[in-house]
DNA sequence: CTTCTTTTCTTGACACACGAAAGTAACTCT
DNA sequence: AGAGTTACTTTCGTGTGTCAAGAAAAGAAG
């Protein structure tokens, strides 16, 4: 696909897209030389050169010292002034609401979380932008990039809208418009899990990988993509509705009316309802595994039969996409220990791929890591990075 | 990553990609004016203009009629001068070889067809071979473009090799490379499912969709996948595998080992082993339809189980994949009738995204048209169409 | 039969993205 | 000091695309 050459450019020092590639992969992967950056993104070392001025000038990213090579000129190292701007990044969780404040290389240097008595459309924005004054008291506005958010549901990004979140009990709520109006910041919004992938993508398992899915566990079951290097959302954003695969039409019935979904398998609840089904009353997916750990032979049967339904589903995810990885996130994943072997039993005897050879990624990431997620998608949307090709629509590509 | 655009341009009236593009919208949309073709494209006239003379000169567009309109000067309508070329288009199967010869708008204006003895990668070569002599007799070979071949397995297009295919136990078989040196013609191979994805989005339901999916069902169960406008075939080309999407763990068992895969569920061996099963012997799948047609209750039963689970698998790949469309082929959606409404009613059980109230569009293909798909194949390679961005492979002596 | 008006195409001037090739810079080794 | 080596820069050609202004081809109005 070409980039939109000719069309007249958005003005600031981003308006090229390969420029945003350019700073993108120095914030990754820097300092690195022009030379290194033209060989990493398969651009020629001119092309590299005549990019840079506009970053270099609006002090984006610095020259910062020299890397003597064993024989001919020495590398003039680049690298992202990480001070250039701050980012928030907000994670929206039903019982809570978790901000970071990161620099411009996307390092957490503050945090901050609030509880919210309820998901009120109100009280979570109230809470929001009450977090982002108390993560950026004493910082000087002009510093500060603008705002990622991170939503679990069905988000509409361009009008930044949360359509539907079955978590929150959202209904095409506005969520970009009355955070930017309260703070004067810009701000993206997207499925929180798609934050995880931007993540992911920068700076975890997913750095070399050009496809992969973001599987996470917990109270639910949801799936973000990186497809072909761009991150996949589908014709309406829907893209990534992977907790109601239909995996056991003889299994549990689901919230959703079905029977046998991976998220009535493999979720936090469902663990909880097969050991009471064993006759082990527990209040929590935590004290599940803690029995399971201690030897209870009914919890650890409980876990491998999650394995099992995992393993099938990454199974078919990686069956149908063709995918180099999967990255195992979410509270759940911290019980891999349990899962673990009959989940990728599950996944080797489905799978026929490659990939179901390399180990999937497990990442039990923190709130604080899906709201760096969010600060990521935030830098990566401001500098029309390589996971945001807002691509001008044309009627027959 | 960027495209290529600087490079030395290949010679031919298609070195420019947006060239290609014009030329590929007025083949399926035409006859169209320049400032219609611009307005389809998102381009201005003043582009389209630019990019004209090298079509019209080499013949392959040609200014045919005026349209007037209520006022102001008249449209003049270009349309792609389909007698410009001659393509061939192959489809193999384990037991023959089918294979089309089309005009330059992918009509088809002959057909032949070859039993083959074994599926000897030598046998089909040489049967293919005596099959495109047969079409070309008596032809122009300078008036042919090429070979567009549809083969059942992992593909790799570039390379012109079939990795693997389970249907004709092929292991690493180069077929674009002996064809061309046979044949002295240009060939283009993939993946046969993919061949109908380029068929379906140029002539049939999949026109104006931007993502979409073909299943198709018969022998097997495969899937092909165009997404956000460009076909996907993953990381190493083997994206589609979905008739071993595990849906019932106390399924029968399939080939593969595993138990209950939608191709355990909904292949035509699937249909006669039910029936059996139920005590009823039939020895294919049109007889099974043909009892069920007549009234046969366990045909008829099977038919329901069969289009559940297929319901239950297309609401899996909607749900993950947001698409807008799905086209279902093969042998077996002749069938509709018997399996459709059960499939309805699995599909929007678990279906999330509006995609499911859309009618699963139903296109029985014959293999002919699995043929005529390669043909538009090999013609979206030689234009570097919008459906095929990698270059033309030459496999030229 | 002119002369508008409307729409379609064409032309010319410009801008930007990218690469190839050739030139310049900076260092080490002999 | 010169030769060798690698890093960057400059120049130029091509692809891709816009905009603005003009030419062309009709019907409608006078």
């Amino acid at each position: 696909m070409s980039s939109n050459p000719g069309r007249p450019a958005p003005s600031g020092p981003f308006g090229e897209r390969t420029r945003a590639e350019v700073f993108a992969l120095i914030l990754t992967d820097g300092p690195l030389s022009r030379v290194e950056v033209a060989a990493k993104l398969g651009l020629s070392p001119s092309t590299v050169t005549r990019l840079l001025p506009p970053l270099l000038d609006g002090d984006y990213i610095r020259e910062t010292g020299r890397a003597a090579t064993a024989l001919g000129r020495p590398r003039r190292l680049l690298e992202v002034n990480a001070a250039r701007h701050l980012v928030v990044g907000v994670k929206i969780s039903p019982t809570h609401v978790t901000g970071v404040l990161t620099d411009m290389a996307a390092r957490v240097v503050g945090r901050a979380e609030t509880p919210v008595p309820d998901t009120l459309p109100t009280t979570i924005l109230r809470a929001t932008t009450a977090l982002t004054r108390d993560l950026l008291s004493g910082v000087d506005t002009s510093l500060v990039l603008g705002i990622g958010v991170g939503v679990g549901g069905h988000v509409g990004r361009e009008a930044g809208i949360c359509h539907t979140s079955a978590l929150l009990d959202w209904h095409e709520v506005p969520v970009a418009a009355p955070l930017a109006e309260a703070t004067g910041l810009p701000v993206v919004v997207e499925n929180d899990v798609n934050t995880l992938v931007v993540a992911e993508r920068w700076f975890g398992a997913g750095r070399d990988t050009r496809s992969f899915a973001v599987v996470t566990i917990g109270p639910g079951v949801g799936c973000g993509l990186l497809l072909g290097g761009a991150m996949y959302t589908g014709a309406t954003g829907m893209a990534g509705e992977f907790g109601h695969l239909p995996l056991d039409p003889a299994g549990p019935k689901c919230l959703c009316g079905n029977h046998g979904c991976l998220e009535a398998l493999a979720s936090s609840a469902a663990i909880v309802r097969d050991l009471a089904h064993e006759g082990v009353r527990v209040s929590s997916a935590e004290q599940a595994a803690a029995l399971a750990r201690a030897g209870n032979p009914a919890a650890r049967e409980v876990y491998a039969r999650v394995g099992n339904a995992l393993g099938r589903g990454l199974a078919a995810l990686v069956n149908l996409l063709d995918l180099e990885l999967i990255v195992l996130a979410g509270e759940g994943a911290a019980e891999h220990d349990l899962f673990g072997p009959a989940m990728t039993a599950g996944l080797r005897a489905h799978a026929f791929s490659k990939a179901a050879e390399r180990p999937v990624h497990i990442d039990p990431a923190t709130d604080d890591l899906w709201a760096r997620g969010a600060a990521c998608l935030m830098i990566g949307a401001a500098v029309a990075g390589p996971l945001t090709p807002p691509r001008v629509e044309r009627h027959h590509p």
